[in-house]
DNA sequence: TCCACCATCGGGGACGCCCCTGATTCGGCG
DNA sequence: CGCCGAATCAGGGGCGTCCCCGATGGTGGA
């Protein structure tokens, strides 16, 4: 048997889950408690220890990133449950120490699996938000932005701001590039210019943000 | 009926998954074909357009991320299939395209499951990926190895580094700390050194790879 | 009390960064 | 052919970075 608690602030969206982890005969899900809001929650996990909770995003008193702080990493697994796939939604509850987040528009068996799956130490995650997850993993958002801008580079500008934008020196560039550090710099001033940036400071931060290095 | 290749370059290995798929009755999966490295591998999931590939991630060749390079981004979903779990095989892979991650050391009717899974989108990965995987996507990654360096620095140092590291030049620095540019260098003198390292530019990697901005 | 450490500042120097004004060569295009 | 953009380079100047040499207080422990 899996123990959970519920924590929603809406009494009818708890009823429901309830009902639907209880019917299924043989449910591997036992339900310890529900919660209505950040300070109930707090107790009620505190004292029931259940092995998963099964937490809304939106929460009053600071959503459930809030109880998952006022908790700390102990041995309870976080189920994030909520209507919202927006992405800071996701990325702060992740952050939270969440395990998982899956929408409201889960049925009753496949929110049973998951919660059996988070109590196991799996990662869960609906569809949606599983592309979501894993793209800012991957570091690759935004990837589309980046050529408009990059486009109005010629080629031998983009090598000089790869190697600068990497902290190499106008000296080592030119050394990498068997051309003079003068021509490095006629480059790095292009560079600037068509990027609108002022400094190397800045180009290094602009090519981090869409991760050319 | 959801359909998969088998990629890896154990033929016994091939077959014991094939046989552990099979096993069930009234099994969800049906095998399209199988293949032992990147060469064939691309061939087969070209011809028979399976909805999941299973990927072993050492693959003669190129690895598993070759495979997925070479495809592209089509609608076959990549589950990896592994022995390792060490962060750079799951990192590479995650980067290359696939939607889930699982040890070698999975069950027959788990794997089902997860190739269920993510035919439908979802994101699978064992309990130990899970934990590693969602740390990263948090960005907390070796939050204990900074301290040790970290520690050694003063209040003060932590301040200027900080600014530092985030393009702040030494005026600018001295102003928002309400200390002279002298003071700055001071300070950015002992950062360096007991950090190891020679110039602002390494700061900024520095800070950057321990996700300190 | 004395010493270590921290934070604060200054002078001066070597070198890097960024900009300016030039210049040449080469290839493409009307 | 003449023009233009790209790529190459030089000189010089202003400022930033990082180091050396110092100095002054304050604080806390041996």
């Amino acid at each position: 048997m899996t123990t959970v608690v519920i924590v929603d602030d809406h009494a009818m969206f708890r009823a429901g889950v309830r009902a639907e982890l209880q019917a299924q005969p043989g449910t591997p899900v036992e339900i310890l408690g529900e919660a209505e809001d950040v300070a109930t929650a707090v107790a009620a996990i505190t004292q029931h220890r259940p092995e998963v909770v099964l937490l809304d995003v939106h929460l009053p008193g600071g959503g459930g990133a809030e109880v998952m702080r006022q908790l700390g990493t102990h041995d309870t697994r976080f189920l994030a449950l909520s209507v919202s796939d927006a992405a800071e939604d996701v990325i702060g509850t992740i952050r939270g120490g969440a395990r998982g987040y899956v929408t409201k528009t889960i049925t009753g068996p496949e929110l049973v699996d998951a919660i059996v799956r988070v109590a196991d130490g799996d990662a869960v995650f609906s569809p949606r938000l599983a592309g979501f997850v894993l793209d800012a993993f991957a570091g690759s958002i935004d990837v589309a932005a980046v050529d408009e801008d990059l486009d109005r580079l010629t080629e031998r500008e983009r090598e000089v701001m790869r190697l600068i934008a990497r902290g190499y020196a106008y000296k080592e560039v030119a050394k990498e590039l068997f051309i003079s550090v003068k021509t490095v710099e006629t480059h790095m001033s292009s560079v600037l210019r068509k990027l609108q940036l002022s400094s190397r400071h800045e180009l290094t931060r602009w090519a981090s943000d869409r991760r050319l290095l």
